[in-house]
Order: C-alpha cells, then sequence, then structure tokens
RNA sequence: GCCCGGGUGGUGUAGGGGUCUAUCAUGGAGCCCUGUCGAGGCUCCGACUCGGGUUCAAAUCCCGACCCGGGCGCCA
C-alpha cells in the first residue's frame, strides 16, 4: 500500500534555493487573495507562512474550482514546485500539482485568526483553539516549553531528583489557603495546593535534592489579572543547606531562563515583540523591616506584621525596579514550618522572589526538629493530629532543609510582558470559567 | 465579596430620548481584476444581553438579573 504523504516540509524548511524541487506542505488557508487570472493561497503552518501560486491559464480547472470558494481556516496539503520569485513573501512560492483539503472549516469563524480585529480575551479564550492559530498567541506557548524544559535541565545539572507527589491529598493540611473538595469513594479529599509537605518528607528519605513541576489548586475566589485556581508550581527541596542556599539556587536559575529563552527563543521573542532584559544575580536583598521604612518614605503606611497589600507591592515594585528579594519576614505571617531566626524568633528565615509587578516565589529554611515543628503546628492554631502521617517524617532522622516554589505562570507573564495570566496558561481556570 | 466602568451584526466598534430603515472596519455571499503580501473596486447579508418600568416615543433614562473589563480584597 502507498503511502499518503501530507507533509514533507514545513513552511521554513524551504528556501529559494530550493528551486524545481517537489515539496508537499500542509496547514491552514491563511488567506486567499483572487486577482482574477492569478489566484494566491497563503498556507500557515506552525512555522510561518507559504503562498501557493495558481495562473489560471495554466491550472486545471478542477483544481482552480476545488480551492476558489475554500473557506479561510480549512486544513489543506498541497504538494507542488518550488519557484524563485523575488515578488513573492519570503521569495519564493509554490506551483501546485494537487491541492488536497483535508477538512473543511465551518463559517463565519468566532474570532478574526489574523489578529487584525483584536477581540476580548473572553471570546478569545471560549475558542482558544481557533486564539491559538494566531502565531502571536501561540508563540507563548513555545516559549513555555522551553522556560520547564530550561528549569529541568538546570536542577537536573545540579543534582536535583525529579518526583511526583500526589495531588489528591487527605486533609486541608496547612491551613491558610482554601482547597478544592473532591469525593474520593467514600471519604472526603482534597485537591492538592502545594507539594510542600511531600517533598519534606523526601528530605527524610536521601534523595536530598528533589524538585517538581506540576499543578498547584486553590479554592480562592480571587479575581485578578495575576491568580488563577489552576497554577503551575516549580518547587524544589534540598537538605544540608539552609535558606541563602536555595535562594542562590532561585537567583541563578532565574537568570539562566532568562539568557536561555533569549538564546533559543529568538523567534518567537521577535513575534512577540518582547526584549528580555538582563538579569543578573545576586539579586538585591532587602529585610521586611527595609521594605516597610521603604514604603513609608513613599507614603505607604504598614504595621510591622502585616503582609504586603497589593498598592504596597507595586510601590515597592517600583521603587526596586529588577528582581529583589524580601527576607526576615515575621513569623507569624509566614506558615508553621519556616524557621525563626534563633535568639529573634519574631522574624524567621522566609523569602519572596519579587519582581516589579508581582510576587515570583516564596522559600525558606524549613523547621526540621520534631518539637519545634510541632510547636509551631500547636501556636498556628492547626492540630498536629491531622499532620501525623507529615510529622512522622520528622521523628527518625530528618536533616535540616530549605525549599522553594515558584510559579511558572508568574514567571511567564513578568518575562513577556503580558498583562493578564490567563494569557500564559491554555486553558485557564478562574472564579468563573471551567470551560473549556 | 466590595467599588468603578461596560454589554450594539461572527469579531471589534460609533451612536447616549424622535433625525436609527443604527456608523465604520473586519467577516460572509457574489461580481470585476495576472503579482497580491492588512491586495483593490462594486453589490448584497448580518446586531441594540434578558426581564420589568418611565414616556406620545427607549439602543439611549430608571430598577433587577445575568455576563464582561479594571481596581481592591481574599490568597504562605
Amino acid at each position: 500500500m502507498e503511502r499518503v504523504v501530507l507533509r514533507t516540509h514545513y513552511s521554513n524548511e524551504i528556501n529559494p534555493g530550493m528551486d524545481g524541487e517537489e515539496v508537499v506542505v500542509a496547514g491552514w488557508l491563511h488567506e486567499r487573495r483572487d486577482l482574477g487570472g492569478l489566484l494566491f493561497l497563503i498556507l500557515r503552518d506552525r512555522e510561518g507562512i507559504v503562498q501557493v501560486t495558481l495562473r489560471k491559464d495554466k491550472t486545471s480547472e478542477e483544481l482552480l474550482e476545488r480551492v476558489r470558494r475554500l473557506s479561510k481556516e480549512s486544513v489543506i496539503s498541497v504538494r507542488g514546485v518550488v519557484r524563485s520569485d523575488k515578488r513573492a513573501p519570503n521569495g519564493y512560492e509554490l506551483i501546485p500539482r494537487e491541492i488536497k483539503v483535508l477538512n473543511v472549516a465551518a463559517t463565519p469563524l468566532p474570532l478574526e485568526v489574523s489578529g487584525r480585529i483584536k477581540s476580548e480575551l473572553d471570546t478569545r479564550l471560549d475558542s482558544r483553539f481557533l486564539d491559538l492559530r494566531n502565531p502571536r498567541n501561540r508563540e507563548i506557548f513555545r516559549i513555555r516549553s522551553e522556560v520547564l524544559k530550561t528549569i529541568r535541565s538546570f536542577l537536573d545539572e545540579r543534582g536535583f531528583i525529579e518526583v511526583n507527589t500526589p495531588k489528591i491529598v487527605a486533609a486541608a493540611t496547612e491551613g491558610g489557603t482554601a482547597l478544592f473538595p473532591i469525593s474520593y469513594f467514600e471519604r472526603e479529599a482534597f485537591l492538592s495546593q502545594s507539594p510542600q509537605l511531600y517533598k519534606q518528607m523526601m528530605m527524610a528519605t536521601g534523595l536530598d535534592r528533589v524538585y517538581e513541576i506540576a499543578p498547584i489548586f486553590r479554592a480562592e475566589e480571587h479575581d485578578t489579572t495575576k491568580h488563577l485556581n489552576e497554577a503551575t508550581s516549580a518547587d524544589i527541596e534540598a537538605a544540608f543547606v539552609d535558606h541563602e542556599w536555595v535562594m542562590g539556587v532561585l537567583e541563578e536559575l532565574v537568570a539562566f531562563v532568562y539568557e536561555n529563552i533569549r538564546e533559543r527563543c529568538g523567534k518567537s521573542l521577535e513575534i512577540l515583540g518582547v526584549e528580555l532584559p538582563e538579569v543578573k544575580p545576586p539579586f538585591e536583598r532587602i529585610t521586611y523591616t527595609e521594605a516597610l521604612e521603604l514604603l513609608t518614605e513613599h507614603g505607604v503606611e504598614l504595621e510591622w506584621g502585616e503582609d504586603l497589600s497589593t498598592p504596597a507591592e507595586k510601590t515597592l515594585g517600583e521603587i526596586m525596579g529588577a528582581h529583589y528579594f524580601i527576607v526576615e519576614w515575621p513569623t507569624s505571617v509566614k506558615p508553621y514550618y519556616t524557621m525563626p531566626f534563633e535568639g529573634r524568633e519574631e522574624v524567621c528565615k522566609a523569602f519572596d522572589l519579587m519582581h516589579p509587578r508581582v510576587e515570583l516565589a516564596s522559600g525558606s529554611q524549613r523547621i526540621h526538629d520534631y518539637e519545634m515543628l510541632r510547636a509551631s503546628i500547636e501556636k498556628h492554631g492547626l492540630s498536629p493530629e491531622s499532620f501525623k502521617f507529615y510529622l512522622e517524617a520528622f521523628r527518625y532522622g530528618m536533616p535540616p532543609h530549605a525549599g522553594w516554589g515558584l510559579g511558572i505562570e508568574r514567571l511567564l507573564m513578568t518575562m513577556l510582558e503580558i498583562e493578564n495570566i490567563r494569557e500564559v496558561i491554555l486553558f485557564p481556570r478562574d472564579r468563573r470559567r471551567l470551560v473549556p
């Protein structure tokens, strides 16, 4: 049986030097320009566009008829001969020998794929598959893929082991954020808000350095351009190190991601119209108390012990102007597993990595002493009983350890200067949106 | 959840008591055109979120619902 070839080349694999060669390209009918005796079809694939040129006097009536009324965004495969011509886009065009119509697109389209008429985000998300045919929107996801690869290779290089922890968990273990309850056979369970407890338990195994890139679920009813109810978190945890060490990993990672994306995603960045700034570690560090003083100087008053409000975060971002760390947080605003400073228990070894626009990551050195952790859980008004499975790991030899969690969507939106976080995730889940 | 703004053809918009038989662009249907590249020209098609109210008259004003955007809150 003969194999049907629907594609031999992507559009970017063809050049004017291939004049006379036969190729098969496949994609979507981006545009049709009928000049009467001349008909141009613009085919779009993942890598760009190809012009297919049909001359009325040199093309069979049958072929002309097939494409003349073909709707935009229909799927076609074109077998044709490359013809070098400087009048054509990219310097070449295809003279078709055969055009297969693989699927006809219905009309009218729910949005303008060309991007000539900008649709609202809501309209775009309703027809996300079409929205992502627009190169500008699609390239975000190429970069996203490259960012994830970069993070993996960076952490692999440093001896981290990738792990997968459960996303269905037994209880609202950490307190704080709201969880999504689900039905788990005869019991109630929850979607995991963070791999925190499990990655810490990994420190009691001897795996030493672990990371996980996975979804996190938060049932908060936030309604902003920087929150999602299902997001992606890159988490690390490392044993025999302190918070300073993991901060170093974090800032070097962020800088490496910028450098790598600049190097490997030049074309995508160009399509997005983004020029990545130089990001050089070490990032500036300010203590929580210093942050409050800075804010006071700029007319934003906060009580010591309060978490930063959105306006405070914005003002600080304007002052700092680049990535920075906020360190030495009040112990009271950070979770129970955070290690306080010895001798001044009111502050702890926690840090937030900030981009001028938004918080990117937070982490800390953890409490590794069983009794201390137990006491801290109680102090936070939580019950050690419900943390038994976690606490057990601290009874039989838990090394000192530290870690952080980095929001992938936050990283992407700040890197690519995208206003709404929903744009950097394929199918965002927010307060109102569950479909598609 | 609170505050502010909004909902007009498939998409994006103009219009803010009668002049609306509702503007423009894009799109769709069709015709013309041999070098388009946001092709061009001509013809046609297609809309006032829903429910109540005010008024001689409502896309326009009022009330409610639903939906959208922004700001905030919530969120280690």
